[in-house]
DNA sequence: CGTTTTTGACCCGCGC
DNA sequence: GCGCGGGTCAAAAACG
């Protein structure tokens, strides 16, 4: 990104004002037409330009998500720990295997499909609830070492019928956001379809996921700065009120 | 009273 | 072998 500073000229003319109070000249009307002509011509340009950036972020975030789907399996290297590679070894073509061989003690079903799904909630809500429209189980809760925020465990309802079990916790970037690890895949419909919340970002891959996570702050940061820059733009133009004013009683009479 | 949640204990793999 | 940390179990408590 460039130049992030401009200026909105919100094309406010004090003639208007004076409309009822005295006859303007024809020559000053068509060079007022002109005028906003040109001005809404520059608002058109600003708008295709900041268009035109929005769609290039958005590319790049797909190149991105592409970039990183690629490597996957490197970056799992570097992201996994030595068991999580290992259980890997054991899963073949998306399916569920049991290891009772190789771990005679404690036989046990290692699940593939691995997604992180990213939730925004309410700041206020402490809850660890990813409405995802299926029913959940909870079975433990655990404080990890590298967050301050408990880790719920939750097994699918269905469960020892269905696999699939999640982990949610807050990030710990921001703690609005939730963190859901889906492992495995569900073996049956989905019991309700209402209330599902809209996810951030799903992800199979984590290091996109840690990736987004880091760019979640300095992206909402930025955004806060243009709404300020904006907002100072606006109430800097003296003639903002007036305009306001006026557009408000053209509404109300 | 059956189901779900909570929470401390336990298990297991890993690093030193 | 020991300690650490993540994951799971299961008894007790809470809930509807």
């Amino acid at each position: 990104m460039g130049n992030k500073s401009f200026f909105i000229d919100l094309n406010t003319n004090p003639l208007l004002h004076n409309i009822n109070r005295s006859p303007i000249p024809r020559e000053t009307l068509d060079e007022e037409l002109s005028r906003m002509r040109k001005e809404n011509k520059k608002l058109e340009t600003t708008l295709t330009r900041l268009s035109e950036k929005y769609n290039s972020l958005q590319t790049h975030i797909i190149e991105l998500q592409q970039k990183y789907s690629i490597h996957e399996e490197d970056n799992s290297k570097l992201i996994l720990s030595r068991k999580r590679k290992a259980e890997e070894e054991y899963c073949v073509n998306n399916s569920y295997i049991n290891i009772e061989e190789a771990s005679p003690k404690r036989p046990r079903e290692i699940t593939t499909n691995i997604s992180t799904v990213c939730v925004k909630t309410s700041p206020s809500d402490q809850t660890s609830v990813v409405k995802d429209g299926y029913n959940w189980r909870k079975y433990g809760q655990k404080v990890t070492r590298d967050n301050p925020s408990p880790r719920a465990y939750f097994k699918c309802s269905f469960a020892p019928t269905c696999p699939v079990k999640k982990k949610v916790q807050r990030s710990v970037k921001d703690a609005s956001i939730l963190v859901a690890t889906y492992e495995g895949e569900h073996n049956h419909p989905q019991p309700s379809q209402a209330e599902i919340t809209v996810p951030l970002v799903n992800t199979t891959d984590p290091t996109f996921l840690n990736k987004f996570m880091e760019d979640i702050n300095t992206n909402s940061l930025q955004q806060q700065h243009l709404v300020e820059q904006m907002a100072s733009s606006l109430s800097k133009n003296p003639s903002f009120a007036a305009t306001v004013a006026t557009a408000i009683s053209g509404l109300l009479f």
